[in-house]
DNA sequence: CATGAATGAGGTTTCATTCAT
DNA sequence: AATGAATGAAACCTCATTCAT
């Protein structure tokens, strides 16, 4: 699942377990990171959390960034995942708002808490965050190109809108998640959903609201 | 600034470099911990960049996370210091979106690079973060509150509302400065208030616009 | 070391030094902060005597002052031991008092100069110094109950006779050992014996002396 | 009271201001090192305690050793002046025991509880120590000689006894002062002075007692 | 005399990383 | 592949001491 190292492995017996042990490691890391910081998360907290020894993560991780920049692309690759998902496709861009946001907040309420994490230890990673940038927000602009070549969209600064729409779901999240513990996910949903569409899409596909 | 020194320079250069030792520290970490990050932030840093000891800095701060605090309430104090000028509570709610977005990007681009720290760390303050909530979402929220009584603004969820709006700004100021080092600052700006715009205000009190 | 190498020190002296490396930090600690003190030994003293880096002390002991229990109770093990000893359990309670005598000032021979700590440094220790009380003034009293129930013994009150003589004993091995250099020891042994005879043990089962 | 300087005030206005800021010092010294420790004690802590500033702390005091040594040396001349009162000079050696622990008793609860410093932090003044033996020993042991001389004690190895004395009233004392809260005094004054009068009283001077 | 802000060496403790088993 | 004891650099924080006022 990680990294391609498959071609490299057909020559030796493809051990599923090896593909267990990593993925416990990642989503030990993921859940310390997120819910106590990253530079606060021991080592050793994510190998006894995972139930690995200490140098185990050492075998699959070269160093504590790279496990960090694991969990971050887990992460990503999950919610890419879901924007490709053909039921998602089958929408129409105007009425696409409320369908991502719930799934937004289904996985955030799935993951528990880890919320926080993309976006947040911009710092740590230093360089290398600079060149990797966010994938998430580039995914969001194409998605917006779209709507907007497919006229659903008025027509905005498209890469200036993913940071903000990034922006106000990660803080809606985290408010919710975080702060006021998961409570009160509606008032959020509707708000953004709100934004979204009177900000985005164009006024004469908006029915007349409630 | 602080403590009346004023007698002993008005032969020195004027205000020649921080006026007290307090404030140069509270500086030089908010530099820091923006740029750094706060774990990554020594107390030796701080200290080498106030241009003072290690010592003096546990002087005014009992310790590293008291200075995070007093960082952030210095940056949370002249926002709030803004939106209470008499020159913006002057102008009406639906002209005030446009000043307020420039004041934060104008306030971003002077504090060089101090946008990430409000709302970065925030499993390392731990419990303080639950007591003392953001004050800058509170102060949204109050003017979000009047503006909707006005009559200004449409019907909104307020609370909800003060999140989104911090959401999408911060992240604007974190991309625009810490990600492409300040450049093309309009482009965010008139976004976000498109944004602010098109959600908040009544529609017949915008006029056609472009 | 510890840990099996039987098989590679075969060829080379049996035991060649200390059995374990916590022991050897136990024995590390015990030597210096008698002849040091407490709080003037550092974890680095303790680390470089025992032959271990600084965080091996770590891993073993939580902090300093787990590390100063664990000195105190190696020592009060090895004097409770010998007091649990058949050999002495067979002598008569009035005679007992030499045997015991001769014994702690072999121990404290022995243990070159352990001799200050029992009981020095109370502050520190804290509320921890409370709640386990001196093991070793507690068997003194059960000896004296003992003793006093048997007959032997004079009619006292234990709990202060315990306290009084522990700390003569404490005092005469530290002026003795650690001032005298351990110059002289049968005058004090003598002395002492003369005290405990004279103050416990019933007139009638003393015979007359010298 | 302390170090004669008076020779060299002569010239000066004998402020007796010197004295009082001086003895305030030591004073919340012995307090402070006695509960809390030598080390645990911060000069700042006395200079608190004393109602004075760090710095006058240094005006009376070349350094924190400096400091112990005088209040080590208070603490001895209180007791040696009672040693060398009159009304205990006039009572006859075999009856001194009763009067002498019981002066001990009432000093130790006084000074509150500057019971244990006396002896204790041996190791931090160093080389300082051994130079400088325990005065109180000394009078003890010229207490003794003077006793046995006068027939009224036991033949005895003085030197000895003196430490051995000096060490049971001193754990009497931190015991039933530090670890007891100074409950139940007249147990240990009883014990102690049962001890005292078998050990070195000679046997036809004791009444029969009780 | 008196002050207390400032210093910085040094102490305790943590933790990423290694390596022998 | 897996382990976890061992390491030691480096972090946070303390506090004896100084010195300008």
């Amino acid at each position: 699942m990680a990294t391609r190292l498959a071609n490299k492995e057909t020559t030796k017996a493809p051990r599923a377990h090896t593909v267990d042990k990593r993925q416990a490691i990642v989503d030990a890391a993921g859940a310390l990171f997120t819910t106590e910081g990253y530079e606060s998360t021991t080592i050793a907290d994510v190998a006894r959390r995972a139930g690995v020894a200490v140098g185990t993560v050492y075998l699959y991780f070269k160093n504590k960034i790279e496990l960090l920049l694991a969990v971050k692309g887990d992460w990503e690759r999950e919610f890419l995942e879901f924007m490709a998902r053909p039921e998602l496709q089958t929408i129409p861009h105007h009425l696409r708002a409320r369908p991502l946001i719930e799934a937004c907040f289904a996985m955030a309420a799935q993951h528990t808490e880890s919320v926080q994490l993309l976006g947040v230890p911009m710092q740590v990673v230093g360089e290398l965050y600079h060149k990797e940038p966010g994938q998430i927000e580039s995914a969001l602009q194409g998605m917006f190109d779209e709507a907007v070549a497919a006229g659903a969209f008025r027509p905005i600064d498209t890469h200036a809108a993913a940071a903000i729409a990034y922006g106000m779901v990660h803080r809606s999240l985290d408010q919710c998640f975080c702060v006021e513990d998961g409570k009160d996910q509606e008032r959020y949903i509707t708000t953004l959903v709100d934004v979204l569409e009177r900000w985005l899409v164009k006024p004469e596909l908006l029915e007349p609201k409630r």
